[in-house]
DNA sequence: AGCTTAGGCTAATGGTAGTAGCTCTAGCTA
DNA sequence: TAGCTAGAGCTACTACCATTAGCCTAAGCT
């Protein structure tokens, strides 16, 4: 975007950046909705009014972080690369794992735990690709004949998102701790392509 | 607990209730984190401080609700009374209704949204008696032939609570104004008995 | 009838987000 | 290279918040 021989224009992207990366660790301690600028000043080693100059508010600094995290969730899911009803199960994978390894970016995003703060248009994006993939990925598993025709229905798509967001839901409230691999609830991602072509059998 | 004809413990707890009942309202407006104990010492017509004579600080109004919240909850999904699979069922959906019909509490049950706090335990006890109640309809269901041995496992209860928190969960992050009925994915939870039982069917 | 104490208050502390407006200097442009 | 501009820091301030200390009044128990 920017120019890179702009070299100041360089340094405020690096600002910006390490404030998301503070911010990332201050809510990682504090909780998502206890993010405190003026802690985030303190480590930089700046004073508050000062982080106005890079956002131009608290709920900014949110939007950018819920852009990078569905940019990045986006990605993971996107990377396995397989079709059909293996690709789906690859990128549900893959998905929790970024979840657990991102869980602060998660809660922001699945979640809402900022009192006032909506995503803009823009940072909200990402997520239409996201339901777009898994729609790709069901029609794919359909056409293969993997599953019957009706899990690429509005009510299909709505299922196999349930689906994923209640282990990761249960995992993320009960056992944030956890890894992928440790978790109780995590440890049945594997399992929910199974279920979900229990529920859609190819006719 | 305490004497009826106690006059003054009486009002104590009549004040205690309507501090609650205009929190309630309040994180129903600002979201879950966004209580302010000055707005609902307004809204009482009192000055802050002196709500501290009745709870000891923001935290414990929060343990309070976080109790009513698991004891309404637990009442929810013990109402039907029916056994086997079609008694979970029954949970499930009154489970579901309790939900949308007490968004601000559930939130406060199933995520942990407010930085810094966590249950006292004596709060937390009646969601092991909810645990409890769902692994008896399973264990009942198992009985009667409606299930597999299996799902009255660790994994198959993890599976049975993660089955409901997925579309409770979308529906509250996604669709948060819908009823039960509405829902997009509320809609999905009278067919969760039918995906357990396709998961685990009886040998 | 008298005493205790519950439950209100004011004042104050130390924290927060955000604004106004000043200053200095890095680095773009002529 | 010299000069100017705008970016990026600062202090000072406003308006909130949670919480504590300590005072006062009157409800109501004994």
């Amino acid at each position: 975007m920017a120019d890179i021989s702009d070299r100041r224009a360089r340094r405020r992207a690096e600002t910006q950046a390490e404030i998301l990366d503070i911010a990332l660790d201050v809510m990682a301690e504090e909780g998502v909705a206890g993010l405190s600028l003026a802690t985030v000043a303190r480590r930089l080693g700046v004073r508050p009014p000062s982080l106005y100059k890079y956002f131009p508010s608290r709920h900014a600094v949110y939007d950018a972080l819920f852009k990078l995290g569905q940019e990045g969730y986006l990605a993971a899911v996107r990377a396995p690369g397989e079709p059909g009803l293996r690709g789906m199960g690859a990128s549900l994978e893959a998905g929790a794992r970024w979840i657990m390894d991102n869980q602060v970016l998660a809660q922001l995003l699945f979640w809402r735990p900022v009192p006032g703060f909506t995503p803009s248009p823009e940072s909200y994006a990402p997520a239409l690709a996201i339901h777009e993939h898994f729609a790709t990925l069901i029609r794919d598993a359909v056409r293969r004949g993997e599953l019957h025709p009706d899990a690429a229905r509005e009510e299909g798509l709505a299922l196999a998102a349930s689906l994923i967001a209640g282990p990761v839901s249960q995992q993320l409230a009960n056992e944030p701790g956890a890894t992928y691999e440790e978790g109780r609830f995590t440890r049945l991602v594997p399992r929910l392509p199974a279920v979900f072509a229990a529920v859609y059998p190819p006719p």
